[in-house]
DNA sequence: TGTACATCAGTGAACGCGCGTTCACTGATGTAC
DNA sequence: TGTACATCAGTGAACGCGCGTTCACTGATGTAC
């Protein structure tokens, strides 16, 4: 039972402690107040082989962007999974969410502070990801029962409104220790995806 | 003509001073990045001067959060004047808040920063704020023809979704430069508010 | 298999700089009489 | 109105500290032969 780790091996393991100490720190405030000296105390390193890894705390913040999005792009997969109907497609969407948020908890707090605050490389990033989040949601909303008579521009405009309040919804939950106020803020979200479902379609049909 | 300024007077100039170069170079990255020296530089005061005014960088913010809702209750109380029916009341709530977002655009983008990235302290009062205007938009709500059915929580959580689509098309309008694209984000926004306004009707009907 | 050399993740001292905060001060403005 | 004193916004020197970055280094691991 010798364990080997190669040279490599241990400079990804330090790759990962440098990526989720940054992950960890950064939730105190922002990327922007991180310095590079806290990082390397807390995975234990000296300041100076932070750079055997990354030149910046800026490069280190657009892996975190790439990394995170990885997570979202898993849960958004999950979420096509399936045949929902009106009345689960709510459902399934807000409890896949919650779930993610949970789990991925650091990379959403990433998410959420860095789109308002972080750099504009990684802003664009994160609007482009959203974006696209979107148009994947109008492509589902297309193939459910009663949107054919919508333009595309319906379609958007109905996405763009649910992934508003998904997105709304997921920082609050983020912002929230109560479990009672968390679960009122799930059933909040299932009610408002449902209504706007129902107003999409009496929008239409008036 | 002679100019007499009281102390007093000019103790408030340079308050004022302060908060606009605060709300200024905060604007290039965020509040926890703004260091009280480049707030005394850009004012031309020395550096310890500052503690005339404000105990702390996070004291100023929370001015700054103070300062950035009145304004925004200004253009509530602009919203609620008149007797708005439902075809308008939406119109006349994205029109104003555009207007209001193109003159406060400084104090907008703050706050959809240091909503998310701000001190902890300034991050609570921020979400109290936009809590309180919630609230006020349930008020509203509930004076409309048609919801005398729905409980506190169903104003709650159509207010909730309503201010969720206003804060996220507001975000979106101040990181846009093309007009054309500004006319369809709020065109898209009027359609969401009465669509969500269709839906909370149809809702309680069913 | 054994040896000699190369690689390179991590070390530790050193640097100049901007930071928040303390302190004693200055001098124009305000106030009491 | 004139004088003596109080107030206080802004000054400037000083402090210890954490910052990013440079540099020469160490020593375990990897490789060539």
């Amino acid at each position: 039972m010798t364990e080997t780790t190669s040279r490599v091996e241990r400079k990804e393991l330090t790759r990962r402690a440098i990526l989720d100490a940054a992950l960890d720190l950064s939730a105190e405030s922002t990327l922007a107040a991180l310095s590079l000296r806290q990082v390397a105390k807390e995975v234990g390193i000296v300041p100076t082989a932070f750079y055997r890894h990354f030149d910046s705390i800026e490069a280190l913040g657009l892996a975190l962007v790439d990394e995170s999005f990885a997570s979202l792009r898993t849960m958004m997969r999950e979420i096509r999974r399936g045949d929902p109907s009106y009345a689960d497609i709510a459902d399934r969407s807000i409890i896949i969410l919650v779930e993610h948020v949970h789990q991925q908890r650091a990379h959403f707090l990433f998410i959420a502070r860095e789109r308002a605050a972080g750099p504009p490389a990684v802003r664009l990033a994160i609007r482009q990801q959203i974006e696209l989040f979107e148009r994947e949601l109008a492509t589902d909303l297309a193939r459910l029962p009663g949107t054919d008579r919508w333009s595309g521009e319906d379609l958007r405009v109905v996405s763009n409104l649910m992934v508003s309040a998904l997105v709304s919804t997921a920082e609050a939950i983020l912002s929230v220790a109560d479990p009672n106020e968390e679960q009122r803020l799930v059933e909040q979200a299932r009610t408002q995806l449902r209504m706007v479902l129902v107003g999409a379609l009496n929008w239409r049909s008036s």
